[in-house]
RNA sequence: GGCGCAUUCGUCUAGCGGCCAAGGACGCCGCCCUCUCAAGGCGGAGAUCACGGGUUCGAAUCCCGUAUGCGCUACCA
């Protein structure tokens, strides 16, 4: 394929969600799997609905992601700014030509004016749109009302008949009657120009190839074709991907929570167990594979195999997921990705301020191997290895479980006592050693006994395996929560 | 309302005319492993392929219609 230039190109209106950002993805794969470029442009033409810190949030998730982009913000291109505030004069430019080549108008119609049409409009049944009042005003008239000082918007003069198809890589032909497509504006009031106008200007700018956007532009394509004919430019191919959509099929938007790509890296997702579910919402390899790094993503990425129907983003599937990912990390290197979610604050789901900063590295190395299949996200883990920092607080009664006995438990706790401290080597393998047989020796049920001890150990019912546990926290630790249990069961 | 797109297990999907009385994954259920929880292994339930017509020797796959869903229909993107 002939040079590949594709564009993500974010609104900076809030924070990507998911949605917005497997747009991006798709686009990155693309780029990387032809060897093209992957352009970031920021479309901020809507100046009332700039949220601030958007656009760092958008690079940021970009980056988190790993999906660097080629051209952009931050790393400038030979065809910027890619900042569309920043570009102004191009599409006014640009919409001057098509005013004086006849393609385009000054429209005079006031915001009001235009709600009232559409009220009454409505009020007849008719489908709401401009009824194209300033298209033919005269040269006087427009000079009247100019002077006036009338605000005016440019709008495109779209073909009142015929149609405008269009082949979409994903969809394959698609035919609009122009005669249902209307004026629409290209130039705002406020000088700013309408998404449709700054996007095909700057894909053209920038000689993007390929358009890759979400369906939801799909009706907005011939438009844009249109625009591209007046124009007299070339457009780029279209292909547009299935949305992600709500739990209730609808379009992903703040109403579901959308979600911002950032509180998933905050919730504990790893980056690549991220890029590999968002990549298989749309697209799949074959029948079976659904684990693929990002090398083999790009290597096997192709447009082919995009599919057509919107998806529902699964929670529970990205969990399972990344756990995978999880498992799949070296024991070191999850460790140093644990790290933050361990330190940060409790507040934000971090260990109890009671636990001090920074941990022990050589510590927590020795608790990763134990936590690491266990986990579903980074979060989990302050929950999960608490005990192995603080002396945590329970009920006597669940030392004795099931079916133990006070007393029963008591003798076991004090056999354990004794035997841990004659242990020479305390370790996991030496610990089963002798425990195992001390449950035969009081009469226990292993699973009675190590139960037992679990709860003496970490004050939980629920933890690692009991030996390595053991092992992890030390002789020293240990021993003191035994006997701190013993009490607990109360004078014998 | 108009226009457009779509429609395979609850969810993500495979399937591009015969290999499909539909395969995989998540989730769910059961069993195994086992000191708890996980992880892992094995097995199971779960889709008359939206519906109705065609075309064809043969259709989930092609065509038409209907229904449903979604999207667009802004001086929002």
């Amino acid at each position: 394929m002939a040079l590949v230039r594709v564009r993500y190109a974010p609104s900076p209106t809030g924070a990507p969600h998911v949605g917005n950002i497997r747009t991006a993805l798709f686009n990155w794969l693309f780029a990387r799997h032809h060897g093209g470029s992957f352009i970031v442009r920021i479309e901020d033409t809507d100046q009332e609905r700039l949220v601030p810190g958007a656009l760092e949030a958008i690079l940021e998730g970009l980056r988190w992601l790993g999906l660097d982009w080629d051209e952009g913000p931050e790393v400038g291109g030979p065809y910027g700014p890619y900042i569309q505030s920043e570009r102004q004069g191009l599409y006014r430019q640009e919409a001057e030509r098509l005013v004086a080549q006849g393609h385009a108008y000054r429209c005079y119609c006031s915001p009001q004016t235009l709600a009232q049409m559409r009220e009454e409009q409505a009020r007849r049944q008719e489908p709401p749109r401009y009824d194209r009042r300033c298209r033919e005003l005269s040269a006087g008239e427009r000079a009247r009302r100019e002077a006036a000082g009338e605000r005016w918007v440019v709008r495109f003069q779209t073909p009142l008949a015929g149609q405008t198809p269009f082949d979409d890589l994903i969809r394959g032909q698609v035919v609009f009657d122009n005669a249902t497509l209307d004026d629409f504006v290209l130039l705002k009031s406020d000088g700013y120009p309408t998404y449709h106008l700054a996007n095909v200007v700057d894909d053209h700018a920038m000689r993007i190839s390929h358009v890759m956007r979400a369906d939801e532009w799909l009706a907005s394509t011939p438009r844009h074709v249109l625009l591209y004919a007046a124009l007299g430019w070339e457009p780029p191919q279209f292909a547009h991907l299935p949305m992600i959509l709500g739990p209730d099929r609808a379009k992903l938007s703040k109403r579901h929570g959308a979600t911002s790509i950032l509180e998933y890296r905050d919730k504990g997702y790893l980056p690549e167990a991220m890029t590999n579910f968002m990549a298989l919402l749309g697209w799949s390899l074959d029948d079976k594979t659904e684990l693929l790094d990002r090398e083999e993503l790009t290597r096997h990425f192709s447009l082919e195999r995009i599919g057509k129907t919107g998806a529902i983003f699964n929670l529970e599937k990205l969990d399972w997921m990344n756990g995978v990912y999880i498992r799949k990390l070296p024991p070191a290197e999850l460790a140093q990705r644990l790290l933050p979610f361990l330190e940060r604050p409790e507040q934000e789901g971090g260990l109890p301020e009671a636990v001090a900063r920074p941990l022990d590295r050589a510590y927590l190395g020795r608790i990763v191997p134990l936590i690491q299949e266990r986990l579903k996200t980074l979060a989990e883990a302050p929950a999960l290895v608490d005990f192995f920092f603080l002396n945590l607080p329970y009920e006597p009664s669940l030392l004795l479980g099931k079916r133990l006995s006070p007393e029963a438990a008591r003798a076991g706790l004090e056999r354990a006592q004794v035997v841990l401290k004659g242990l020479v080597a305390f370790e996991a393998e030496a610990l089963e050693g002798v425990l195992r047989p001390l449950a035969e020796t009081l009469g226990l049920k292993a699973g009675d006994f190590f139960g037992l001890l679990r709860v003496a150990v970490t004050g939980r019912a629920v933890a690692p395996p009991l030996f390595q546990t053991m092992a992890a926290l030390g002789r020293a630790r240990c021993r003191e929560r035994l006997e701190a249990a013993i009490k607990k069961l109360g004078p014998a």
